[in-house]
This record gives structure tokens, sequence and C-alpha cells, in this order.
RNA sequence: GUGGGUAUAGCGUAGUUGGUUAACGCGUCAGAUUGUGGUUCUGAAGACCGUCGGUUCGAGUCCGACUAUCCACC
């Protein structure tokens, strides 16, 4: 149950009712691909980075350990100790970007497995039993990611297919959540608009999604490669059609800027992996702009990584401290920097929603949309 | 003390019968990262080749002395 609560321009302040409690939105979804947050980041430490939902993803947790086993254990919630909402991705994506010698059929998808070449195939029946017996809050649709550049006649087609994915993926969830061994009975379903970088393609297939009447809609098939303004300008031309009651979700985006850009253009849900792999690279996000730890002029720096943040790691540990952990490849280190950077996230998207109650969103987008973006110490 | 070996970037090494701007790994520095294949990718800086002299049109390379260092022996 989803309700908007306020609107600045087209900027929307949100709240989404899941039977694993209420998503306060615009949000970030923290991303713990095999049910882990890399940086050995636990769901204890989630809470206290303030994070509202998890996401996970059906592809990985299919190879390992298997979704029978996490069915088994009784589902992802209590398998990874998390009780608020998680979003589970529909295994589409990684079949576009990590699989090997994947061939598209109407059925689905015959690919070979990243880790042992094993053949394998998921349809949108198979993406959806797999992510019934996860149990996630928010199940995604099984759709087809295409490649930016992609030819217009190639787009059409697979728009086409992915309606058809959607159709039967919806059915089958229906089905499923209708059993009475399921874990999440009520597990809601959200479609996933396509198109590349054809505003009429994406129209187009937004209007036959939205028939369908579905729990959220997400806008997929960006941040693969297009620059930042073909992606403000997809998701302005799409926005208008998609439904005002439903959550809108921009799938792997973004950088904080490309967050309050989007929550601008009318987008509720996000989720990347740029905090957290950026953060086991060093590289961490502050109110002042963008930080890269090891750095040499952070060797005797005693400062926080960022003194405006009061996350566990800003509050104990000096960047001298944590670049020494980088530059000794101790796994400390990552673990801080993950942590800053999700704390960072979340407490972005907390800013955004106080200043869409407030009604300044569009203050708060002119003071941080380019400094966030920033690399900080530029030009000393 | 005697005999032998080795001296090339911060460290470890390559460098052909002498022939243009001396190569590589690690480290250092910087940049990248967008629905995650967990030690990732890209780029840059850094060496008057131990010192002094000799041979040669030309020496990191050949010769001598010195210095440092390693090994063996007394």
């Amino acid at each position: 149950m989803f309700t908007l609560l306020k609107t600045e321009n087209t900027a929307r302040r949100g709240r989404f009712e899941t039977v694993h409690g209420v998503i306060e939105t615009p949000v970030f979804m923290n991303v713990g691909t095999s049910a882990a947050i890399k940086g050995a980041v636990s769901s204890l430490d989630l809470i206290e980075l303030k994070c509202q939902v998890e996401l996970c993803n059906t592809y990985h947790l299919h190879i390992r350990p298997g979704d029978k086993v996490i069915y088994e254990m009784g589902g992802l919630h209590r398998f990874m100790n998390w009780s608020r909402p998680i979003l589970t991705d529909s295994g589409g994506f990684q079949v576009f970007s990590l699989a090997k010698l994947r061939k598209i059929k109407e059925e689905g998808v015959y690919f070979r497995s990243h880790l042992d070449g094993k053949k394998l195939f998921i349809g949108p029946e198979e993406s959806m039993r797999i992510q019934s017996h996860l149990g996630s809050t928010i199940a995604m649709a099984f759709d087809e990611c295409v490649e930016n550049p992609a030819p217009k006649s190639y787009s059409k087609e697979s728009c086409d297919r992915t309606v058809r994915w959607l159709r039967r993926s919806k059915a089958e969830l229906a089905r499923l959540n209708s059993r009475e061994d399921t874990v999440n009975p009520r597990q809601l379903l959200f479609g996933i608009n396509q198109g590349c970088t054809f505003e009429d393609l994406r129209i187009e297939h937004m209007k036959q999604i939205r028939e369908l009447d579905l729990d959220g809609y997400a806008i997929g098939g960006l941040a693969v490669g297009e620059p930042t303004e073909e992606m403000y300008r997809i998701i302005e031309a799409v926005e208008p059609y998609m439904p005002k009651d439903k959550p809108r979700y921009l799938m792997g985006v973004g950088t904080p800027s490309n967050i309050i850009e989007a929550v601008a253009r009318g987008v509720d849900f996000f989720d990347c992996v740029m905090p957290s792999r950026n953060a086991r690279h060093a590289t961490v996000f502050t109110w002042s702009g963008i930080m890269h730890l090891t750095n040499q002029r952070y060797v005797l720096d005693e400062r926080p990584i960022d003194p405006e943040c009061d996350c566990p790691t800003c509050r104990s540990f000096t960047r001298s401290y944590i670049r020494h952990l980088f530059k000794a490849d101790e796994q400390l280190g990552g673990r801080l920097a993950v942590m800053h950077n999700l704390y960072f996230y979340n407490t972005l998207m907390e800013r955004i929603r106080n200043a869409l109650d407030e009604g300044r969103f569009y203050e708060f987008r002119a003071k941080y949309s380019e400094l966030l973006a920033s690399r900080i110490d530029a030009g000393r």
C-alpha cells in the first residue's frame, strides 16, 4: 500500500506499507547480492546504518546456496536475520551482465553459470518460483536488459517479449502466493519498463505494463553506459505515464547526484552497488564531495572521513587509520568504508525526505546536486 | 688476510656478439567504478646503470683501480 504524502513539482514524498514494515520514500535500497553486504557488513550493522530495505539477488542465491536451501531455512528474512523489507532482483540483469553464452528464447533464457559453467535456464516462472522460495517482500518481474546502444528494431522486439514475460510473471506469482506452504503469501510484484533510449518505445512499453496493475513500476535498462543526460531525458519522458499511486524504482542508480536528480524527476526507489563497491576500493562519499582515502594527503589526517557524519566509522576512526588499513590490505578498512558509505546514502535519502516534508527539496537539490559529485580537496 | 661472485628506480630483477628516448614485477602517486564474478581496471612519476679512470666513432655491456656487499677457505 503506497501513500503519496507530499509532492514538490514532480518530486514525491511517500510511504509504502508492507508486511515487513513501512518504507519511507524516497529510499535507497542497500545491495546485499548473496544475502550479505560485501565488505563484511551484517544485518545487525544495517540497522545501525539506517537501512530500510535490503536488496538480494535471485540469480546468485539460486546458484548458491540454492533457493530451496533458503526456503528450508524459513526464507531470506530468517536466513540472514533481517526483519525489514527485502527486494529481490529477478535475475534478468545478471543473465545479461555476467552469464556466459546466453540464448534468449520466448520461454526464457538459457545460459551458463558464472561459477562452474553449468547449463541453466531461467524464465518468468522460474524467476517467480525462486523469489517465492526466498520470500522477499518485493519480487521483480523477469525482464531482458538490452545493451546500449541497441538497434530500435531489436529493442522493440525485446519490449514486446518483456511484456509477455511480465504477464507470465504476474500469473505465476499469484499462483505461488495462494499456496499454503509459501514463505510470504503477500509477496509484491514490480514490473520493469524497458525500451533503451527510445522515448516512444519507453512510453509505449510503460502504457502496456501499467495495464497490469502491479504493486510498483521500475525503470530498467538505464545507467548501462549511456550519458547521464540521456538517462534523465528517458526518466522525464516516461514519468508522466507511470501511475501516481504506485512506487517508482530506478534500477541500479546511482551517484548521490543522480539520485537527487532522479527524485526531482519523480522517482521513489533506488539501489546501486556504488557505495559498497567504491568503499571497498577506498572511495568514500562525504557532504563536501568525493574522497579517495588512499591519497597521501591523508597520511597524518586526524579527522574522521566526514566531520559532518555521525556513522559508526566517523564516530570512532581517523582518516589516517583507515588509509593505513587500505594500504596494509586489512579487510577492516573496507568494512569501515562500506559502513560509512551506506550510512551516507541512507542519510542522504533521509535528508531528501526531510527537505520534501518541509517543502524545500529544490533548495536542497541546488545546494547538493553538484557539490556531492565534486572531489573533496580539489585544487589543493 | 686469500680466492671467487655481485653492484641497474624505494625493493627484487631483465638488458643479446658494445649501437637511438635502459625494460619488467612489487611498491608509490593519481584517476575510474551505476538492477556487484569480493585482491578490479586505467594512467603517471621515479635510474646521469656503485665511484674514478681507460679502450672505442660510440660503454649499463669490455679493461684497471677503489668502495660496498655476499660466499668459500686460512
